[in-house]
DNA sequence: GCCATATATGCAATATTTTGCAATATTAAA
DNA sequence: TTTAATATTGCAAAATATTGCATATATGGC
């Protein structure tokens, strides 16, 4: 029997139990336990069941939560939500765009500071009701599952409604001649009427989103009010973003 | 059977049931308190569930603490979470109300079941955010700060937009002549406005709420088409609902 | 065909993990 | 406080994994 052949049965068993036993299928496919247990190590490797001790599990792709990003690369997201924290003054009116940065910046929001805050993104208006100086206004509209934001005519429509003194624009890439863009159509829809709202437009750019496009264009880099990256300020490469008028940060 | 196995029917225990007890887990698995402890205590790891003494309670996987504020030991609210599910069909268009009543429902919801929900509860769309076949349209406005939901215009303004099969309403006083109310006034506008939005309205009411009143109205008491309590459904003194076309259950 | 090489398989010795038990500590309730 | 229930810890037995190795089987070049 080809080593082929076992795969097949081992995922086809997966396909209707929930699990499979290495002393069953060692006898269902009369080899020794040791190979069954080298063919679930393949397979898991191609990720297509998940071996666990005395057997293997359908490998489920589980939603990959907020949480779960965030622990990720955040010494240079860290670095800009603290810069960012400086540019919030009390009384202020303020758009949270949707992603893990502004995510930080709420995070570590001072607790005293009274602002006005306009988000699309659950996580940021579930750790600023713990602020009691700020106001939260929540667009509604569909929610997106896996980034835990509402998207669609309704929330863009709620935008609209405001004028604020701030928008923090979550890590999009930027060129100086192609513009902000983002991978997502309808988030950058989304953004796109944020930026249009907001006096200020404050983006926040780990520095290798700089010089690169994506796919959906958001608005024109000059549009930007400042640039916030994780490095110094001073570096020359930044000087064409300072001819735009946008102070690097 | 493998430990994935009693991962599995553990998780689908508090699916159902808002607690699950050492004890009866050890005689369901066939294993040790000792190792259903341990189990519990890895799963709690993964924030699948919260380990508590004695046993778990279920644990919200969505961005934060919502599910802590809620009350694990309220039988009768459980009692009527179960009798709602049954109402809930396939295919149907369904407002959840801020409540906890309406909060328990959408725990125990089956996975499979193909739904478009409609709330201002953040509890309620971080829950319904794991169902694959649900659609959460989230209703924006103005956050509340203590009781994570939405209120105002902005709101009400979006539930107008459509029209649902069902509304779940949380607990209100409802009373034969006073119609039903509520103890918070803008909240009421928005129970207001989700009623008159839905073609059913089903209210979930534990007993001692029915015959009592509060400051602010909401609707009148034919408007509703059926009344979920936690007492069986037959007692005489519901027949003066029933007289009003009201079903019982 | 035939050899050299790579790959797959089973076996045995050795690690590692899981599990239940008992002793001890901690917690909740009377 | 005392008491009963539940948790924690250390430990040993059992189950399962890993590793190295010998054998078998396939593969490709000649």
């Amino acid at each position: 029997m080809l080593k082929e052949e076992r795969f097949q049965i081992i995922l086809d068993q997966l396909g209707h139990e929930q699990k499979v036993y290495l002393g069953h299928l060692s006898t269902l496919l009369n080899v020794s336990e040791d190979t069954v247990r080298r063919d679930i190590k393949e397979l898991a490797d191609q990720g297509l069941l998940k071996s666990v001790r005395g057997g293997a599990v359908p490998h489920a792709p589980g939603p990959h939560h907020f949480r779960d990003r965030m622990t990720y690369d955040n010494e240079q997201k860290q670095i800009i939500a603290k810069k960012a924290l400086q540019f919030l003054k009390d009384g202020q009116v303020v758009i949270f765009d949707g992603g893990t940065s502004a995510l930080l910046i709420a995070q570590m929001l001072p607790k005293d500071l009274k602002l006005t805050v306009i988000t699309n993104s659950f996580p940021i208006a579930s750790i600023l009701e713990e602020h009691e100086h700020v106001d939260v206004l929540f667009a509604g509209g569909r929610l997106l599952k896996d980034s835990f934001v509402t998207i669609g005519n309704d929330a863009i429509q709620f935008f609209k409604k405001f004028r604020a003194d701030i928008c923090l624009l979550g890590i999009c890439s930027i060129h100086t001649n192609l513009g902000v863009t983002g991978p997502d159509f309808e988030e950058g829809e989304v953004k796109r009427t944020m930026i249009e709202c907001s006096k200020e437009v404050i983006a926040l750019a780990t520095t290798e989103k700089l010089g690169t496009a994506e796919a959906y264009y958001v608005c024109p880099t000059e549009r930007l009010s400042t640039i916030i990256t994780d490095k110094q300020a001073d570096i020359e490469e930044f000087d064409i973003y300072r001819g735009l008028g946008i102070s690097m940060v």
